[in-house]
This record gives C-alpha cells, structure tokens and sequence, in this order.
RNA sequence: CGGGGCAUAGCACAGCCUGGUAGUGCGCUCGCUUUGGGAGCGAGAGGUCGCAAGUUCGAAUCUUGCUGCCCCGACCA
C-alpha cells in the first residue's frame, strides 16, 4: 500500500478527550473515529487491526471444533422474557420498537439466541457435543462509556456456546475452549493469565476471567510469579484428560482479581505474590442449564429419556483487545504491534521522494516486498523525514526500512526494529531476506 | 445513577469577568527556499462561536431552557 493512496488521518497532537494510551493512540493514529459516546468508526488502520485480531480468534476456535455462525443483532423481546432476563437487563439493555409495535432489542449478548437454534433443531444425545459460536458487534448501553474501544457501548465480541448431555461433557467443553483461549492469546503476542472468576448465583467452579497485565488496567490483580513462566499448549489436537492436565497446570497456581483476593487468606507468601494491574480480555463460563431449562432446550438421551443440555458461554473482546493489546505494547513514540496483528508488517520510508535514486531503490523494495506478500506500507509522500520517522513510529509496524541519498550511494536500507529499537544498515537483498523466507 | 467540567476553523486553545469588525498555534492549499528524527519565509482557504428562546440599539460574551461530549465515583466484556 502506498501511502498516498491510503486513507491514515494521523494527528500530532493529542485529542483532549483521550486520556489513557490506547485511546490516544488510536486516535493519532487515525485508526478510529468516534461517532458518539462509546460508539466508533473504524477506519482503514484500525479495521485492518481488528480483523487480524478477529481471524486469530476465528481460527483458534475453529481448530477447538467450535462451529461459526452469526446471529442477528436485533432480536425478538419475546426470547429475552423466556429466560426472565428481559425485565431484569435493565437499562443497559438498548430497547427498540419497530414499526409493528413490537418490542426488539439490539443485542448485549446471545445466550436466548443461540438456545432458540438449538432447541429448533437439536433433538438426540447423538448430535452432542455441540459448540456454536460466532463473532458479531453487540450493544451495552454502559452508563458511562470510557477508553475509547475499551469500554464502548458498541463492540466486537466473539461469544461461543457450548452444549452437552452432562457436566462431565460440559466441563470438557469448558476445558477445550481454556485451552483454545491460552493459545490465541498467545498467538496475539500477549501474555494472559486466566483468573478464577466470581460464578454468581449460579456458584460451581467453572467459570475464569483472561487479563492481559497492563499498567492502565481497570482492576487490580494477585498472582503467583511464577504463572508468567508457564508454557503455552502446542498446537494440537488434545485428549480430553491432556486437557484436564493443561488446565489444572494453569489454575494451580494462585491468580486471583481483587473482588476475589483476600489478602488475609492469601495462600502463597509475599514473596511469591505479584500484585499488577489487569484488563479482562475474555471470560469463560459454565452455566449449566439456567437457559436451557428456561428455554427448553432438551435432547433425547440414550435412554430414550429427556435431557435438559448442559451449557457454557465463551466470549473474547475482539474490539477490546486492540486497545488492551495496545495497552500492553506502547511506548512514547507510539504503538509497538505484535508482529501476528501488525496492520503492516513492514514501513518503508522515502526519505526524499523525488530523487530518483532514492524514488527507484524504494520502488524496487516496494514490488520486491509485495511480490513476496509481505504486507507493506510506503510513505512515498513529499513529507519531511523527521514527520516520516515519527508517523511510523506512531502506527507501530514492525519494521521500517529506510531509504535515503545517503544509504542508496552506499548501496544500503536503514532497517529499523521498532519493538528493540535497533538499527542496521542492510543491502536491500539482506533487508528483503530479513521478512521473508 | 450521584458529583464536577467543557462546547469558538480539521485539531489544541485564547477571547467571555467589564456586550461593539472572530483570533493564535498546528494542520490544509499555492509559491520559493529546504530535505536523515514532526523545516523557514510569503500568500491563501476555512467558523450561522452546540441548539433555542430572552435581555439589549447591538450577544461568542449577560439570563433561562435544551442537547452533546469529557472527567471522578458506583457499575461493567
């Protein structure tokens, strides 16, 4: 892409409305824009971003076996008053009338949804497990709104809801997507650290929250050093008892958010105890049959007899996890992407476009790096360099190759790690070889 | 939902107290000089001062109402 063809409105300065880094940042970066209070366009930077981030989630769950579909945004008042919860949403609820009078609303969740197409549908014991999920833009209307995407009203959210005969499936199919979330964490260049969650009225100890440390997070969090230092789950297919192994590995360890830490109660030493801010990223749950009771969600089991399915919902922040990632990954010069989100995975720089040899070594590097597939931006615009530098340090690729009269008589690219900050002066065949291959 | 604040050019702000021709910086356009870490000079474009009433000869400025946005707290993926 090159950069006068794209559509990048960076600021200089900072909007006085942002006030913590990620919203900043996204803003200078022109990557979004707000519409009204929590509710954002994304523009081309950003979109990139959140899709990157939305096919990793995608092909997480895909490889935990779990099914995509998309369910509406609007829904029918009528699902919400089977599980009780219509009336007891309250206002953060967006309530809609449609022409016919009759009551919709968009969308904070979809348990009643997705309980609806299974109920329709799914008669045996036979067809289970079964795990449904998709990724769609869903509606809180939070009372205040704050940090940019972080805490929208209107955001991206993967949820996953699973399906079983029993507990004992249920607690496969929980165990199945704590793995599946270990490793898309990871694969977003985050550190997660999934912490016991609070399960409501509904109690049992199926239920954890996934945060990613992060100085700006919204709660505080405690947990054992040593959580930092376990091994992320290889990428395979595991037995559910390697599962069980991988889960009960992850949740030895203390970690535990504020509401449930009790530090008179701690049960590790001071020493061992690490106390840092959190931002939630994920929550996994084990709901049993609150909606399939209510709903009706039944299937014959082998016995001939009626089974009430046992059920488990798994969402991830989407769009929350750009700011959270951009939380975690920043400096003061701007946003330092992880390579597997990066919008670009590459900036070259023009250092002065218009001179012919600098115009035609950048061309070359240009068509060399797209031929290779590598994703790359070219700042082929008549800016001055020092605004170059500064714009590709803002947006946070990985990599930035710099051309200029200097390097080009000496046949050489500045290449230039963002996240290290190290520079090298490269030929261009060293420079190429250094993303490809 | 309690408490506080703000609303003037694309962005950040001054002007308001004490009513009288709408300003500064950045950004944008054009020209010249520049060109390796957000250049200099010159010339331009761009605003019914959030909306509506009121007071006044006259309102960005005073009064009232409304709307929007932000911050702290409670709440929350």
């Amino acid at each position: 892409m090159r950069l006068s063809r794209y559509f990048m409105p960076t600021l200089k300065e900072d909007p006085k409305e942002a006030q913590i880094a990620s919203h900043r940042l996204m803003l200078r970066a022109g990557m979004i824009q707000q519409s009204s209070a929590g509710i954002y366009s994304w523009l081309p930077l950003g979109q990139k971003v959140l899709k990157n981030i939305e096919n990793i989630v995608r092909d997480e769950q895909n490889k935990a076996g779990a099914l995509e579909i998309l369910m509406p945004t609007i829904q029918p008042a009528e699902l919400w008053r089977e599980s009780n919860r219509y009336d007891d949403y309250g206002k953060e609820m967006l309530r809609i009338t449609d022409r016919h009078d009759r009551e919709m609303l968009y969308g904070p969740t979809n348990e009643e949804q997705v309980t609806d197409i299974f109920r329709s549908n799914v008669r045996s014991y036979k067809d289970l497990p079964l795990n449904l999920y998709h990724i769609q833009w869903k509606f809180r209307d939070e009372v205040r709104p704050r940090f940019g995407v972080m805490r929208g009203r209107e955001f991206l959210m993967k949820d996953a809801y699973s399906f079983d005969l029993d507990y004992e499936g249920a607690k496969i199919a929980y165990n199945r997507m704590f793995v599946a979330y270990l490793k898309t964490y990871a694969r977003l260049g985050l550190q997660a650290i999934p912490l016991r969650a609070d399960t409501g009225p509904i109690g049992g100890d199926l239920s954890h929250e996934f945060i990613i440390l992060a100085d700006t997070g919204e709660s505080e969090v405690f947990y054992h050093k040593d959580v930092l230092n376990l091994q992320t789950p290889e990428d395979r297919d595991y037995s559910p008892e390697e599962l069980q192994g991988i889960v009960d590995t992850w949740t030895s360890l203390y970690a535990a958010a504020d509401e449930m830490h009790d530090p008179d109660n701690c049960p590790i030493s001071g020493d061992e105890l690490v106390t840092r801010r959190g931002i939630e990223v994920g929550h996994i749950f084990h709901f049993g049959q609150k909606y399939s009771a209510a709903m009706g969600a039944n299937v014959t089991g082998p016995d001939g007899k009626d089974v009430t399915v046992s059920m488990g919902s798994y969402g991830i922040g989407v769009s929350r996890l750009v700011g959270g990632i951009i939380e975690a990954c920043h400096d003061e010069n701007g946003i330092v992407w992880p390579e597997e989100v990066a919008p670009f995975q590459v900036g070259l720089i023009n250092l002065k476009s218009g001179d012919e040899a600098c115009d035609a070594a950048c061309e070359d590097l240009y068509a060399k790096l797209n031929a290779a597939e590598v994703e790359v931006l070219y700042d082929d615009t008549s800016d001055r360099a020092g605004a170059k530098f500064a714009n590709m340090d803002l947006i946070g690729l990985p990599w930035q190759f710099s051309v200029g009269p200097r390097g080009v008589k000496n046949g050489v690219v500045e290449v230039k790690n963002r996240k290290t900050g190290e520079k090298e002066e490269l030929s261009p065949e060293a420079a190429l070889a250094k993303l490809i291959g």
